[in-house]
DNA sequence: GCTCTGTTTTAGGCATGCCTAAATTACTAA
DNA sequence: TTAGTAATTTAGGCATGCCTAAAACAGAGC
């Protein structure tokens, strides 16, 4: 008996691999593996193989799986990936915005309660924030007809020493290094530029104007994501 | 698999059974027959036989169970009746007044949430909403702590004509039978007398001190409950 | 007390979605 | 080209929670 609270032919668990494959497929698309899957859903990859084998065979079908090549969404997978998606970081704002929680307290609620707001309830949220763009990670929330855009964000660590960045979102996966990035002030919206230096374990980062300098680890900075700082814009 | 986004070890099935036992044993807590809870709950009575036989070895038993005599709750049971009671009345309240919902939606969005809201949301709710006491419908919210007071309602079908009454609650059950009492104007608060005269297949009702008087079907009027009107106590 | 009838329980099945263990396949590197 | 290894799939199982059909029971009326 799959949950009786489904709205409608989608499974939770269906919603959650339709979920992790748009994300692990990243901006090109790519075929995600079943192994890859395995891991970001936390189940055996022998798992995986059985539901990625119903998905495809669903009518309509939402993903393509070719045996021992991986899988990816097709327009209707990805339609209601979107639609999750959208769920999800609309409640964050809302859980955030109205309800006091703090940024890294949202992501638990919204990931469980994603699966089950209706429609209706999605476009009340969404009114009542006057269509919010981003989710308090700054996240972009995807638009209620299935559009999205991606950012071109890069990860902190792969950006150039020197060069001016703002910083465009921050992985929610984890609540205390959401915390922790708090406390270092690296909201998005930040002005960071990383100083030249060795980047072995950590990173020189000046924030804004400051003259002072923070030291950022390695596992702080893969969560942080930036895009170009043009002289025009600024912080938010 | 049980649905993932269980909060606790309650399943949301067992949840319903739970609550559709606290509401048809009635104050009187009387056991509550294997067939009046496959009517409430839309199934057929041998899968609530395996049910009630499970609730009454979980450990700590849900319900006490005597085969061929129906089940009641436990005290365990009933304090996880009034926790998700307590989350739908909560829900419909909040819908209602800051998501625009009106009262004969709330009820379908709070059924499907209910199960899935932590506790901290459930308090964050209360607290946005400064403790209500009453859902839309005008039913008792029971406390955080468990406490509940069914107040001593009566069926407006059972009422004695000529005497004063105020509308405690209405069945939320049915969404369009909610906008005909509504446009009717037989909101909980309201005052109404039914006029001496023939019962059978309608009530005639006059409300506050009006001196015209409606018409009220049985199948209406059975939804409709009151309390007496004593002369301090006034429309709300 | 006995029978009849409707209620309740048992027995056997099915779908979902996970698991482990045992194949099988694909890729890598000698 | 051919092992060897790692990823993947198959096979078989389990828990949940529903179903139908058939058996067992309880209470009412005679
Ligand atoms: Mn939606
Ligand atoms: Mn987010
Ligand atoms: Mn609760
Ligand atoms: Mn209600």
């Amino acid at each position: 008996m799959p949950s009786k609270s489904r709205i409608k032919g989608h499974t939770e668990s269906a919603d959650d691999y339709l979920k992790a494959i748009l994300e692990l497929s990243g901006p090109e698309d790519q075929r995600v593996a079943s192994n890859a899957l395995a891991i970001h859903l936390g189940i055996r990859a022998a798992s995986v193989t059985g539901m990625l084998q119903k998905l495809s065979t669903d009518k309509p079908a939402l993903v393509k799986y070719q045996k021992h090549h991986g899988a990816r969404l097709t327009t209707a997978g990805r339609k209601r990936a979107l639609e999750v998606l959208r769920h999800h970081r609309l409640l964050e704002r809302f859980l955030h915005d109205f309800l006091d929680y703090g940024w890294d307290e949202v992501h638990e609620e919204a990931e469980r309660l994603e699966h089950f707001i209706s429609e209706k309830l999605e476009d009340k949220i969404a009114a009542k924030l006057g269509d919010p763009l981003l989710d308090p990670h700054g996240h972009v929330i995807p638009e209620r007809n299935g559009a999205f855009s991606a950012r071109d964000e890069v990860n902190l660590l792969n950006w150039a020493c020197g060069v001016p960045a703002l910083i465009s979102s921050v992985s929610d996966r984890d609540a205390s290094d959401l915390r922790a990035i708090e406390r270092l002030g690296l909201r998005p919206g930040t002005s960071v530029v990383v100083e030249a230096g060795v980047r072995n374990a950590s990173l020189l980062v000046r924030i804004g104007g400051q003259n002072s300098t923070i030291r950022l680890g390695q596992h702080l900075a893969a969560q942080i994501f930036v895009v170009a700082r043009t002289p025009q814009a600024s912080a938010a």
